[in-house]
DNA sequence: GTCTATATGTGGATAGAC
DNA sequence: GTCTATCCACATATAGAC
């Protein structure tokens, strides 16, 4: 079980990963990610069937990871308020860990084709609507405002997703600074009320 | 002055704008574009000196007019407050009524090389800073929570330039309303406090 | 201003040797 | 499991006629 260096079937993922996030999907060639892994392009469909397989792995993977840490978040907590908070401590932390294959599965999603695509859309409704019924759930109970749960629900949610896009691990601020800023955004807004 | 027909130059660019939003700057040819436009591929060159060309106005046009719908749409508002509530109500319309454009604006940077690149990001700097002002500014007045400016203003904005992802026109939200909703959330939160 | 024809490069993918 | 060699389609872009 000596696994010093990642096989090459990784390996050639992790280089994906990077040059998708770096170029797009598009813009980045088969042999782009063979000249970085060191072997001739044609090896690389030794690996993977073809380009789109190697992207659907890292959409696949990708929400199911996301949906995977969402249901541990959830494990054991009880109500409303604090299953939300959790959803969202899970969902910043998933989206700054995991910067780049979030980045992917947000822009590349065109690259699939029909059952690729479909079954990653069905991961990301699965994920989207858990985050909607604690809404639902939240405006049921009257803990929450009144308004349109699927909208509510989105402007959560992709408000979180953008931290992706910006967080500096080498930055000055903390993750855990960053979950404080957005929690407290969306449960009081940015009014000051001393 | 008989402009009934649009010009070929601008016809072209409306193409493209559809055609880039649905498949994707690398993923669309020349030769798609000029098939809508119901010329031959070469053609396009008259009007254009290159593909980047393309992008590069369809990008520059859409910040120049959003920098310009912000500028105007602030113009003797006084108050921090109220100044944001402009800001967002601008750019929630901006977003829900040129949804391609900015779509394209926010996931194709990558196909700008140098000199387009830093034009355009410039613009978009310019556009941030504005943001970001306005929330320095309230959080110096005592009027918006002590956090790190450069974060609120990120999570605002990106939230609203979400609504250009799944706003529709035929669906049962008005644009006001979707407005009313997202400001609600900005300034007092989810909570219901009755 | 649009056409036909073409140059040139590179893309994804396969065949078959080692 | 990686290599060399190659196929074929299509990309951007140009030249020059009409």
């Amino acid at each position: 079980m000596k696994e010093i260096a990642p096989d090459m079937k990784q390996k050639i993922k992790s280089i994906a990963i990077q040059l998708f996030y770096q170029k797009g999907y598009h813009a980045c060639s088969i042999s782009n990610i063979a000249e970085r892994a060191g072997i001739q392009k044609s090896s690389i469909y030794y690996h993977y069937l073809n380009k789109e397989e190697l992207l659907y792995g890292i959409l696949k993977d990708t929400m199911d990871d996301l949906n995977q840490s969402l249901d541990e978040s959830l494990v054991n907590v009880k109500g409303t308020e604090a299953r939300l908070i959790a959803m969202i401590r899970t969902h910043l932390n998933f989206h700054m860990d995991r910067q780049k294959e979030v980045i992917i599965s947000d822009s590349e999603l065109r690259g699939l084709t029909s059952d690729n695509l479909r079954s990653v859309l069905r991961m990301r409704d699965d994920y989207d609507r858990k985050m909607r019924d604690i809404i639902r759930e939240g405006i049921a109970e009257g803990l929450f405002i009144n308004r349109d749960p699927r909208v509510v629900a989105n402007a959560i949610i992709t408000m979180c997703t953008q931290s992706s896009l910006w967080y500096n691990p080498r930055g000055n601020l903390s993750k855990e600074e960053i979950i404080d800023i957005y929690t407290k955004i969306i449960f009081e807004g940015i009014r000051d009320r001393k």
